[in-house]
DNA sequence: AATGAATGAGAGTTCATTCAT
DNA sequence: AATGAATGAACTCTCATTCAT
């Protein structure tokens, strides 16, 4: 009831400070926004921004949170084991980077950089997005691959080059390669091929 | 001469305030690393940094641009044309990946933090070091791969798989995934293996 | 009426805001205790406690005047003339001494502090507190001591040092004084003495 | 030399903001003062003060510090042994209520008010000024009144009523009571006789 | 060239108070 | 009458940078 009312008060609130914040830190990085910019941008006091965040610091944990839910269910199909493996790896480079394709990749810039810095976030970072999406992603090579003979080992590390084929991607494209931003959309695909078949499966 | 000998105090007196700040940066990070302790760490005077470096940030570029020499270096196999393929891939990944595995992840997640927030390190990093290392990548996989008839553009997105592979894993790395910490050494030829035949290889 | 039980209403939750006042400054002080505790430890709401004072300070002066009746009344005996001298002395000691050994230090020592600091307080500390006892004090020592020839000068200034010699003990037992606590009891009794007799009585 | 120098600037400038602070605070109180209140009195920036004193509260205690020498060397006559014990007395009252009687009752006012209030100012007073005194007049009182017969006990009573008298007189003063401000220069003197001989005295 | 005291803008955060509900 | 979210002024303290010595 009233209770009910509230609580969504509270999360629009905590949405609409979040989203300045999220759109303030993307321009100009995490340190030199201010609270008040965040403020200012949002519409309200400074103050209010403090009856539902810490500190600054919780803004961007914050951020992180909020998008943690769309980012595990973007990379987590809804039925893996009706997937080949091709379609499988496909689906788990091009969510992410379709994804981050869009306005988003400020953020993740901002995200990452404090990320390197601040212990807490990292953790959470691996704790919360990067070890499930391991897990599941080992699974579900383990269970797609069994025709192919992976071993437990080689699945672990499997997953891990695909991941960090896809981080390294976003690193380039952030750094400002642009032939990688030319041939972007193009990625996905030419990467499915690389981790199945290597470079020399031309000759085979 | 006179002037040889000033060039020489001027440069050293810059290497061993370089020296002191890529020391303080590693251990505490960019932002909360002061002035005074760089100065104090150095033995100097905090205004005496200013005799040398523009400000703060000038000081990053400094460690950059040091460390550029050596990076490119590394990387550099000193004669790419006598190397088969699959020497050349494990050579550009075991470099990079060694090198950091020293005490060099403090300092390149310090740099990597500054630099996604920071569009002139980004630009340093980017033309400096990334564009000539993957314009030689190029090269020298386009001459040792004539046989295997990849296309330029194929031979450029590989390169770039290759360089994002090993971004990521430095990613991976500094994340704190145990499971990659754990099979480091070994991750130059899995992932060599990886890129040349993929993993269906063992099927063919 | 309506009226009746309205005025009762209010002084009850007067009352009640005071009591927790009371707790909570002599806790943590004036100042640290933030209006939010206040409202907390009473259980209503921040806002409720504005409809009963005007700020902050009122609060103090509430409480005050609220301990005023009591202090006053302790420290007047029913029926002053009928006490002899000794008496007198020892019950307007031992009174306040025994007051605050209890728990009532704190919060003594949080209106202290703020009387030292805040004029319209010291103001009424000594006009609604001070100076009737003085006055009544002086009075009571002229009636009893009418035999003993003290001039009214000389009965003025005892009055103000067996006060005088209260206050000067509770700050000093404020202060710490452990040996001060040890004897805290037998002071009234050895300060009696000390007024009636001085050091140097035991010659006489 | 240089050192030498070097300490006396720092000692000039640690003076000349405790000078500042001691104004300011003496006037408007501990907590209503801002260090750029003082940093202005003082005709120095706000930065500089943090050169000189760790925090706020530093300030306080640096000039309680200050003020500690004077305070202990007032109450220490040069050669007690060779005075009267009303001499004694009367020296140790009128020091301290003679010093306060210029114009140092507003900065006696704001270091009270705090010391009800902050542990740590009550601890350094009670142990480097209130202590030492004690002691003192604890061997000072034994040793005049050997002839009089007091035991240790009593005589360590009576310091501290002879204190508690001194402080409550302070208070008084500070809380506004006429009758005392008019008499405030013979009340060394009637204070001595009344601790010497009570106010039974002129019967014996 | 080296020093390090002085600077002062600027940050995050707190909290007494208000007022629409 | 009670609420408690919103307010925003104000504070302490930091630190990159300057410059007289």
């Amino acid at each position: 009831m009233t209770d009910l009312i509230q609580q969504q008060l509270i999360a629009a609130r905590r949405n609409q400070i979040l989203d300045a914040a999220a759109v303030v830190f993307a321009e100009h990085g995490f340190h030199p926004t201010t609270i008040r910019d965040i403020a200012r941008h949002a519409g309200i006091a400074d103050g209010t921004i403090y009856n539902y965040f810490d500190n600054k610091t919780a803004l961007l944990l914050g951020i992180f949170e909020r998008a943690k839910a769309s980012i595990v269910q973007q990379h987590m199909p809804a039925a893996p084991e009706q997937l080949d493996l091709r379609t499988l790896i496909k689906l788990s480079l091009v969510h992410p980077l379709m994804a981050l394709k869009q306005d988003n990749f400020a953020l993740f810039r901002i995200l990452l950089s404090e990320m390197m810095v601040n212990e807490d976030l990292r953790t959470l970072y691996f704790q919360q997005i990067m070890e499930p999406m391991l897990s599941s992603g080992e699974l579900m090579l383990g269970q797609a691959s069994v025709s192919y003979g992976l071993t437990p080992r080689e699945a672990g590390l499997t997953v891990r080059a695909i991941s960090a084929l896809m981080l390294g991607m976003m690193l380039h494209h952030i750094m400002g390669d642009t032939t990688l931003h030319a041939e972007w959309d193009a990625m996905p695909d030419f990467l499915t091929d690389l981790i199945l078949n290597g470079i020399l499966e031309k000759n085979s």
